[in-house]
DNA sequence: GAATCATATTCGCTTGTGCGAATTTGTAGA
DNA sequence: TCTACAAATTCGCACAAGCGAATATGATTC
């Protein structure tokens, strides 16, 4: 699965603005690739990329639900990357933008009307009642 | 002097294989540039952007004395980073390439003929004897 | 102040990375 | 099987990063 895991490819995919906020967005559980997209206000196929990204350096993990896929963090296999990994998401907490990052997939996950592009997706567990 | 420490630029300098080599030839100490060079075996502008790039990040902070100058880790600002970084040191320590970079540190060091590059350059304290 | 030595910076060049647009793959349902 | 939809991949481009070679800076010594 993970071919080399290399300090280097670790911090590599921890440079990246957008796979911090996809990674924060995660927090602890699962979540569909749909919600990334509204949330970041961005293109799917960019999402896409950048998951890839962090599935290769071996922080997150996919699951396929019928035509969804849903992302969530795994520790990384070394016991020191898992530490600073934990670390990093740690800090992520603090950063005003993600914090707003995560306001704006609550207020999506819980509107009674959701956008268009989201009718019918999974939501995360701590919003699907 | 350092002009904006996000977590991106942070994890950008720890992302690179001679970076992490020249931190960890560091360790604890000042070591002059003259010593990266002839560890590492490779030309010395190549050092001094990558001392530049770790200065700019706020990970090291440099001394002149006379005609040499020596750099040293410094502990980044942020809390968080700190003990990130102090995680990052501890993980360096396990890597192999890294404990033959020391070995050879120390031989270089210790030579009672130095090689012409360094003769008179000022040793790190641990090796000053 | 001219020469020398250690280090820093600049200059092209090559390679890598992130991007939007377009296309493909995979799944579900009519 | 045809259509519809979510997600992944490919393509071409723009820009950033790393490199060796050359040059500049800054300090010491004669």
């Amino acid at each position: 699965m993970a071919k080399e895991f290399s300090m280097e490819t670790f911090f590599k995919a921890l440079a990246d603005r957008t796979r911090l906020r996809l990674l924060h967005l995660m927090g602890e559980e699962e979540v569909c690739v749909c919600f990334f997209v509204e949330v970041l206000k961005t293109n799917q196929p960019k999402i896409s990329r950048h998951l890839a990204y962090l599935r290769r350096a071996g922080v997150v993990s996919a699951r396929r639900e019928g035509k969804w896929m849903h992302y969530r963090v795994t520790e990384p296999p070394h016991p020191h990357a898992a530490r600073i990994f934990r670390e990093v998401r740690a800090w992520l907490k603090e950063e005003p933008e993600m914090q707003r990052d995560r306001t704006r997939l609550a207020r999506v996950c819980c509107a009674p009307q959701p956008p268009v592009q989201l009718r019918g997706a999974p939501r995360p567990k701590s919003f699907s009642a």
